[in-house]
Formats: structure tokens, sequence, C-alpha cells
DNA sequence: CCGTGGGTAGACCGATCGGTCTCCGGCCCC
DNA sequence: GGGGCCGGAGACCGATCGGTCTACCCACGG
């Protein structure tokens, strides 16, 4: 199993550099918050940098354990298990430790052109919405790519805003949305 | 007027503020790029926090030209001066200098408990959805605070996606997205 | 009982940070 | 034509940055 101090310098830098900013937190404070040796911090992740890679591959297999236990462990429809997929945002946003998702805030706090960061965020992004279009197509809506992209716009918006006013209800205003746009699509193939 | 060097540094500092990160560029690399004296930064702005406050003016400046002149200027409707902002909203995203939202990529790298920024960016957006609820009143939608979230949401998701995926054309999806809100509304209304 | 490996504590490095200061060139206005 | 001032060039400051390295502690297996 990983080692004990592992798993802490990954949860310390999990949070620290959600709420407090990337470029902000010092290596020095994360040790610190960690209770570990700087030392440490090297032999495990060789880097700041790597240390970062490591929190995102975190954050995405929260998405992942989503998508491939959580929502199917629903039993709802596709419809349903898209509209719950808000609630489990909602979770996300109240847990006290939630400041934003890495990947934007980390897009944000570093340089677009040409840097990496963005690269890895749209790959992210890119397996986000697969899982959506698998579910959008399940729900039997007929544009299944346009459904995805406001889908994705409206979690994308959801979590800003969770981050910005620190009001995990917004996530009930995504679900709303989601419902519209939702229906908005089936009314069509209606027709 | 304002002297040109003055309007330089808050350009300069605007572009890089967003293209590289607020911690991530240094005053160095500003009055670099902007072609200015180190001193003359600190006699015009006193500290690179205070040149971080002009920015934020600048941007919210371009959202109130937005409100009270450009979507008045179109002489449409309500829900079509809604949609409408859409269309602003790409042709920022297509300007070449768009790297997101200063407000939000200034929270997203500063510390959420406590800090100076988040304050900030929360009125800027108090301000905003006061506009917005004010369209959304005019569009004759009756529950006007879901509506005004709802599409408040759908913006700040098109900013951050347009802002990782380097795309303007998601403002379209963005405006579809509003369509389905504005639709469903107007269709309870109808009952 | 001793050796070894994982871990802590913390000194130390060069680079860079935001901010202050001095010096000097050139332009404008009386 | 001369004095005042705006602003550019850049040296300099203490603090902090990410990263390396040494010394020591301690638990565990032969």
């Amino acid at each position: 199993m990983t080692s004990a101090p592992e798993t802490k310098l990954l949860q310390t830098a999990q949070r620290l550099f959600c709420s407090e900013g990337i470029h902000a937190t010092g290596v020095a404070r994360i040790i610190r918050e960690a209770g570990v040796a700087r030392k440490t911090l090297y032999d495990k992740y060789g880097s700041k940098e790597n240390l970062l890679r490591a929190v995102f591959r975190a954050e995405a297999d929260m998405w992942f354990r989503w998508f491939d236990h959580d929502l199917p462990g629903t039993g709802a429809d596709a419809r349903g298990r898209i509209l719950h997929l808000f609630d489990l945002l909602q979770h996300w946003f109240a847990g006290g430790n939630f400041f934003g998702c890495v990947f934007i805030n980390a897009v944000a706090e570093h340089e677009k052109e040409g840097g990496w960061v963005r690269g890895i965020a749209l790959d992210h992004r890119r397996r986000i919405n697969e899982r959506l279009h698998g579910l959008v197509t399940e729900a039997g809506i007929e544009d299944a790519e346009l459904a995805t992209e406001k889908l994705s716009l409206v979690i994308d918006g959801a979590i800003v805003t969770a981050m910005v006013t620190a009001n995990p209800s917004v996530a009930a205003i995504g679900r709303a949305t989601a419902a519209d746009i939702l229906d908005h699509a089936l009314r069509a193939r209606a027709h």
C-alpha cells in the first residue's frame, strides 16, 4: 500500500492548491501542514510540479468513480443519472474542502499558450464529455453532441459559481438548467 | 487625460494577468512589455495589488458598456438582448486577447477564505446579476430569480469553457442553453 | 545485537519576488 | 534659456521561492 506520508502529502496539496492557489502555496506550507519532512516530498514526488500532477490524477479519479460506480448504483434511467450528477456535485461543494476544480483553477493561473497544464485540463474535459455523451445518447437525445456540450458548460458554470459564492446550492440551479436542456432536446425528438 | 504610460501599464497587466496568471506575472515582465520604468508603475499604481484592482475596474467597465450601451443599441426585445449578450461574449472570446475572466481567474489563484479578492468578485457578480435580473423581468418571466441564476451560471460556464478550450464558438452553446432556459420559463408562464 | 532503510529536522543554495531608491535625459512653459 | 518635472534605466534591498543535502532517529528483520 502507499505509505502514510505519501497520501498525507497528496491530501494536503489537494486542499491547499485549491483553497490558496497553486503558486501561492509554498512547499514549506505543504510539508508543515502535512506533518512531513521536506526530503520526503522530494523522495516521493520529485518536484512540486509532479505533486500537482498527482493531485490532477486524484481529482480525475473522483469523477470516474462518480461515472463508473455512483451513478450506475442509483439504478435510475439515463436522464435521472444525468440529473443525479448534480446531486453529487452538490455533495462535493458542501464537503467543506471545496474550493473549485483543480483543473480549472490550474489553467486559470498558468500560461495558456504553450503550457502543459491546459493540455491536461483539455484531456480531462474530453474524457468527462465522453461519459456525458454516453448518458445523453442512452437518454435517446438526437443531437447528442449539442446536448453534451450544453451540459458540460452547465457543469463548469456550477463549479465556478460554487467556488466564487461558496454556496453549494448552486448545484440545484445547475440541475434545473440541465432539466431544461434535456426537456428541450427530448421535446425536439417527439416531433 | 490619463498619461500614456498609465494606460499602457493597465493594458499590459490586463493581458498578462489573464494569459500567464497573476502570481506568475512578475512586475519586471509587466514593465518590460509595457515599455515603462519600474518607478512609473509604483508612481501610478503604488503596488502590484493596486494594479490588479485597476484591471478589475477595467473589466467591470467592459461589462457595463455591454449592458448600458451595446445591448440597448440593438433595439431588440428583452429576450433578444439576453441572447445577444452571448454574441458579445463570442466577440470577446474571439478577440485574440481572451484568456478568461480576470475576476474568476483571480479567485481561482488566491485564498478563498478571508481574502479580499473573492469579495470583489462577489460584488462584480452581484452587479451583473442585477442587470440580468432586469432583462429577465422585462422579458416577462415569472420566477425571475431562478432564471437569472441559471443564466448567470451559463455565462460563467461559457467563459471558463472558452478559457480552457480556446474555442470562441462555445458562446453559441451558451446562447442555445440560454434559449432553452428562457423557453422553459416562458412556457411555464403560459399555463 | 546490529545493520539497514524510511522518515524527520533543518541548514543551505541560487534565483526570483515585490518594492525603494538614485541618477539622468529630454520636454515644456514662463 | 533656464528651471522644474515626468519618466526611463537600473542598482539595490530583504524576503521567499523550489530544490538539495547532511545528520540523526527509530523500528524491524537476520
